[in-house]
DNA sequence: TCATATACCGAAAAATTATTCGGTACTTGA
DNA sequence: TCAAGTACCGAATAATTTTTCGGTATATGA
C-alpha cells in the first residue's frame, strides 16, 4: 500500500466507501481520461494531466490497481513500457463521474465569483 | 475560512471542482442527513454521526454554509439554539450522493474482503 | 559523450485535514 | 452549588495526502 493508514476505511458506510475510491486529488480525472477504454501509458496520463505531480499520479494510480479500477500491464522490454486500462468496476464508477462533471459545469461560475480572491494573503 | 489553503482549487477542472465540495470527510454524510429539507440543530447533526469529531462538523457544515450548500439560523436565545437547513444548490447534489450510496451498497463486499486485515501492524 | 526519454521508487518536506483539549457563556434540573 | 446541556471557538497535535528531490536502469538521437 502507498499510505499507511492507522485509521481504517469506515466499510459500515456506504457513502463513505465509494468516497475513499475517488476523492484523492486525481483519481477521477485519471478515471475520466481512462473512460474509452484505450490503454494508456503513464507518461501520456502525465501529460493528460500536467499540473498532477508525476509520483501522485504513480502512487494513485497503484492504488487504483489495487482496488481494481485499472489494470496495468507491463511489457518486458527496455525501455520501459507500461499501460494502464479501465476496468469493468472503474467503469461502474463513470456514470458518477459524469454527474459530477456536469454538475461542475452548471454551477461553475457561481464558485468561479466566490473564490476569485482566493490566495492573496 | 477554517482552513485557509496555500494551493487554490483548481476551477478550471469541473469534475475538481464538484469534488472540492463534498470530498471532506462527513461532507457527503452531512448532505445525506439534511436530505429531507428538515432543519437540524448541531447536537442532532452530532448525534447522527457518533464518530466524527463535534469539532470537524462544526468547521465543515461552517464551509459549507459558505459554500452555499446549506443555510444556518441562529435563534438568539438562551441556551444558545441555531439549525442548518439543506439549499437548493445542496439539494442539486443529493443525485450524486444517491449514485455513491448505491454504488457502495452494491460493491460492498469485494471491498470488505480486500480491507479486512487492515490496521494490524 | 551527453541530454532526453522511458518507468519506477524511497525519503523528506510541505500542505492539508482531522482530532483532541480546554475555554467562553448561559440555562435548567438535581 | 454542581453537573450537564447548548453552541461555539482557538490552539496544539496527529494523521493523511501531496509535492519535491534524488536515485536506479536502459535506450535513442544529437
Amino acid at each position: 500500500m502507498a499510505y499507511e493508514k492507522k485509521i481504517p476505511v469506515d466499510l459500515d458506510c456506504p457513502l463513505r466507501l465509494t468516497m475513499s475510491l475517488i476523492e484523492s486529488k486525481w483519481k477521477s480525472c485519471i478515471l475520466d481520461e481512462l473512460r474509452e477504454g484505450i490503454p494508456q501509458r503513464p507518461s501520456e496520463i502525465h501529460r493528460c494531466l500536467p499540473e498532477a505531480a508525476p509520483r501522485v499520479l504513480d502512487i494513485q494510480l497503484r492504488e487504483m490497481v489495487e482496488d481494481g479500477l485499472v489494470v496495468k500491464t507491463i511489457y518486458p522490454e527496455l525501455p520501459p513500457r507500461s499501460e494502464y486500462r479501465i476496468t469493468d468496476l472503474g467503469l461502474s464508477l463513470i456514470p458518477i463521474i459524469d454527474m459530477m462533471l456536469k454538475w461542475g459545469k452548471e454551477h461553475f461560475e457561481v464558485f468561479e465569483k466566490k473564490y476569485s480572491g482566493q490566495s492573496e494573503d
